[in-house]
DNA sequence: CTGAAGATTTGACATATATCAAGAAGTCGC
DNA sequence: GCGACTTCTTGATATATGTCAAATCTTCAG
């Protein structure tokens, strides 16, 4: 059972389709699957890096903390994405930001080292795995220019615009908007006065 | 000459360390140096990338320009840098920012088709183009975080102390204050009034 | 259904930083 | 060394966003 869902996630997973059924046995073997429990964290700020994670289902944060205790949302992934697998060619593997469920949530840890060794034999998945670094890159980019050029609001409606289905300006909010706000690096009250003032200049309509 | 100048910068070079003999010819073949002027642009946002580069001798911003006209500079590259890089595994390929020479500049274009392809008989220097980016995604997550946690002065001054030199706490401004101001996303009169801020407080004197 | 705990919103206020405008200082060609 | 040009600094003011506190609105266990 178990075993089915991990290759059916796997196979659907765009970072493992160049594999040979052999190499995908030998992720297998190499990984496990994790449940958390909404809140329940999977790794620290600072832990030794053993795995990167593809998410089988549910939400999980990627956050930071500063010294002072202030928590910044890196990133939220869902099914399908996979996560930290950067850090296999860092020296010093140590998890650069905290991740914990924000719903109950399956996913899948492949052994960094292993994994590592395995890509030796695959050039295929090199360059899939480089292929998706580079987009990463490029959204941190986005992102980054996004934070000294735009105000709030512009954050906001970009990432409504962003997360609504296709061809509808309808969005759902399935996640905390306290994880929204500091996602998109805004106080939860600003985030709160900012979808105000945007439901009053008729932009947006709120259920 | 000019060959012998981009042989040894190849060579100082981490990315092409894991290269063999017959390698480095390669990329010295699909290479070409070009010279800046002060101010010159190398390539501009969303130009097709058909190159990335090592930056042999001076300094070069990398900019973003948002639809009304600001600037950010997203990094300052110098000699022994490579930039651009990861854009070969994109698929769409067009520079995410502009590059402009600070300083008169030289710098070496090496064809990222051509580079790719003969990334595939390399997997050493695959590994260590990963190690490269995931550095780079550490830093820019790293960036984001000190944007939107913390103030202007803290991001001066960590600049400041990151880029004085070892053992030392002389800090040579070398570059337009402006840039700076830039790379850190302050506006320049900010900049200049935190330094006069940390001048009044004693915590730096300026000559 | 009720009440307690948490999340969100609202209000009043503080603060960092941007903006605009003007002055000072440094740089460079001649 | 002198004007012209750029860059940097300073001042006055505006604005976005943060902070703190209280008031609502949810959610959900019992």
């Amino acid at each position: 059972m178990d075993s089915n869902i991990t290759t059916e996630a796997l196979n659907a997973s765009h970072l493992f389709s160049g594999l040979s059924d052999d190499q995908l046995s030998r992720v297998r073997k190499y990984s496990h699957v994790t449940e958390l429990d909404e809140g329940e964290s999977l790794f620290c700020q600072g832990d030794e890096v053993t795995c990167f994670y593809l998410v089988l289902d549910g939400k999980t944060k990627l956050f930071r903390v500063s010294p002072d205790g202030k928590e910044k949302v890196v990133d939220i992934v869902s099914k399908g994405d996979t996560f930290a697998e950067a850090l296999m060619f860092v020296d010093q593997p140590y998890y650069p930001v905290n991740a914990t469920a924000l719903t109950p949530c399956t996913v899948l840890g492949i052994n960094s080292r292993h994994f590592k060794t395995m890509l030796r034999d695959s050039i295929d998945t090199c360059f899939l795995l480089m292929g998706r670094m580079s987009f990463r890159l490029r959204g941190l980019i986005q992102e980054i220019d996004t934070l000294s050029l735009n105000t709030g609001t512009v954050r906001i409606v970009t990432y409504l615009l962003q997360h609504a289905p296709e061809d509808s300006d309808i969005f759902e909010l399935d996640i905390a908007k306290s994880v929204i706000a500091s996602r998109l690096s805004v106080k939860p009250e600003t985030f709160s006065r900012i979808l105000k003032n945007l439901h009053e200049q008729n932009i947006l309509t709120i259920n």
